[in-house]
DNA sequence: GCCGTTTTCGGCCCGACTGTTTTCAGTCG
């Protein structure tokens, strides 16, 4: 599922860290990197796009366009082979060793011609370090430590493992005598997917309280780095935890700072600059006078540089800055707009609770309606028959607006769905006349993963096409970790989605979030409708939607573009997806 | 190599920590 503007970041950044580790100009490196960044995030294909167009992709000049344009002529660029054969591929790799950056891996290469992480071992065990202009004993220590860690992978840990961590130790930490306040900041303040250390901020006049009892956690077992502002652990899962103290009147300053992104940050400091300030996490001063001007609160740094607050889960650098400037930042939904959730499992089939708590606990999180989605017989393990999901249909009808649920006058709605299977050819699991019995239906991809991009597309766009398929279950099917997405032509499925009416899934759960968010932003520029989705399979799994939600503002959608935050009228016209109309033309029901 | 409300040249984000250094370079985020 490479896009060519993948192919084109992956080849710009190789070039940067070339550049680093040659020795060339720093500001270079750092321009590709940028431009790497810029066209990864890329709405159009860069393949299509002219010498002028390129170029008027931010960070991208004549130069970066002119090698694009090379890349896609004869299929690789001058300059990046010429360093290519300077500098093996595995020295490169040697910067994935932690505390081993270009630097040093360019002494390694050129004086003990070390060109990949076992070599690195080798000369570390044979004490060929010892005599390198730089490389002490603790040096060597720190590699050997280093790379045990690489080898023992699992360097990124999913968002929910380390949500759970960051709250907790959020809650420990806040009971320390003198913490004003305390927070987690970093990649998980703003959602991403995975997670590769946390960063929690809190704030005090003094340290050292904080930082004794954070390395006296229990699941601490290593302390990195320890300092009065900083201190760095390792869990006993092996994920790395930062904490940073900071002066109370600091905050915002320091929330700001350390939530990221760095491309975001980068960018916020440029503009601090241009205004004659200078923003560092202690708060933004005037260059001139050195004067400090505001700090305590993200809203103040953020009106200050005439910006308005950003939310975390934008800060990305894709055009959140420009948009802030404009005043067009998008009203991102919330998860306190979902009405409810439409895509879950009872013990019917795979999930672990009856049906009766299902509901019961979807009641309690306030739900408008709910839809029950159990699978369909062609995923033959989860032996569906006919009359199973119609006895399920009775007793969901029966449980039917039974439930206030917390807050709520009117009872809660329950939709009878179910979870279909997309075949290869794109069929579904049962004809027409028994999906009409069902109030929605999610179609997923669970089998003929290894289908070539034509025959993938067209099942899919196929699905999207029978008039009873509401949503697309989990549209690429990646397992994050486990399992790379399908290869589908993803710009004909949104564009099949919007055409049909069809809404895209971002499925919640932590080791799916699928759709992720840079599909969801150019899905949105087809005009597609989503539906943020548990896909529980038991109590417990409901509250996963959360990451959902923060996955669809990552994709920058506001509540209009999901359609479980609709009332229930409007959502219901929606799943009617204008069968009446379609079937009486005779086009879009599968034979 | 890119870019421009002070700039077509001269800037380019900022600070903490570590190790090997007698004053700083490299790495990280």
């Amino acid at each position: 599922m490479v896009r060519s503007n993948d192919e084109v970041a992956a080849l710009l950044a190789e070039y940067a860290d070339l550049i680093s580790i040659t020795g060339g100009e720093a500001y270079r490196a750092r321009v590709y990197e940028k431009a790497a960044r810029a066209i990864g995030g890329h709405h159009a294909d860069v393949a299509t796009l002219d010498l002028k167009g390129l170029q008027e992709i931010p960070g991208v000049g004549r130069s970066i366009a002119e090698k694009v344009t090379e890349y896609f002529r004869s299929g690789s660029v001058q300059a990046v082979e010429e360093l290519r054969a300077k500098i093996p591929a595995g020295v490169r790799r040697l910067t994935a060793v932690p505390t081993l950056g270009p630097k040093k891996a360019h002494v390694l290469y050129e004086q003990l011609g070390i060109s990949s992480v076992d070599e690195l071992a080798d000369a570390v065990h044979a004490e060929r370090l010892r005599d390198l202009k730089g490389f002490g004993p603790r040096t060597e220590e720190r590699i050997l430590h280093g790379i045990e860690l690489l080898r023992s992978a699992g360097d990124r840990v999913l968002l929910d493992v380390a949500t759970e961590l960051a709250e907790d130790l959020v809650a420990r930490l806040s009971e320390v005598t003198g913490c004003l306040r305390c927070a987690y900041a970093g990649s998980l303040r703003r959602v991403r997917e995975t997670i590769g250390d946390i960063d929690v901020l809190a704030a005090a006049r003094t340290s050292a309280p904080l930082m004794r009892a954070f390395t006296g956690l229990p699941y601490v077992t290593e302390v990195v780095a320890h300092g009065t502002t900083k201190t760095s652990v390792r869990t006993d899962r092996g994920l790395a935890v930062d904490l940073r103290v900071v002066p109370p009147d600091s905050w915002g300053a320091a929330l700001q700072y350390f939530t990221g992104s760095k491309a975001h940050n980068i960018r916020i400091r440029e503009l601090a600059v241009r205004q004659g300030l200078k923003l560092s996490e202690y708060g933004l001063f005037d260059v001139e006078s050195g004067a400090r001007i505001v700090s305590e609160t993200e809203e103040e740094v953020y009106a200050r540089l005439g910006l308005p607050w950003i939310p975390p889960t934008l800060r990305e650098d894709r055009g959140e800055i420009e948009a802030g400037t404009a005043g067009d930042l998008p009203d991102l939904v919330q998860e306190s707009d979902l009405r409810g959730d439409l895509h879950t499992h009872t013990d019917l089939t795979d999930g672990l609770a009856p049906l009766e708590s299902m509901v019961a606990a979807a009641a309690e999180r306030g739900y408008a309606y709910y839809a029950v989605t159990d699978h369909a017989p062609d995923l033959s393990m989860q032996r569906m028959t006919d009359e199973r999901m119609l006895a399920q249909r009775e007793q969901v009808r029966k449980l039917d607006g039974e439930r206030g649920g917390r807050g709520r006058r009117a009872g809660m709605r329950l939709l009878h769905g179910t979870e279909l299977n997309i075949g290869p050819d794109g069929e579904v699991d049962w004809p027409p006349e028994f999906l009409a019995g069902f109030d929605l239906c999610v179609a997923s991809v669970h089998s003929h993963f290894g289908q070539s991009r034509a025959e993938m597309t067209r099942r899919i766009v196929r699905a999207c096409e029978n008039p009873y398929v509401n949503v697309i279950g989990h549209p690429t099917a990646r397992v994050i970790g486990r399992r790379p997405g399908i290869d589908a032509d993803l710009d004909e499925v949104f564009a099949a989605c919007a055409r049909t009416g069809t809404a895209l899934e971002i499925n919640a759960h932590p080791n799916r979030l699928d759709l992720r968010d840079e599909d969801i932003l150019r899905a949105r520029r087809h005009g597609v409708r989503f539906a943020v989705d548990s896909d529980a399979h038991s109590v417990l799994h409901l509250a996963h939607i959360r990451y959902g939600v923060g996955t669809a503002q990552r994709g920058w959608l506001t509540k209009d573009d999901v359609i479980n935050t609709w009332p229930e009228a409007r959502l219901r016209r929606f799943l009617r997806k204008g069968r009446t109309e379609r079937t009486r033309r005779g086009t879009g029901v599968p034979p």
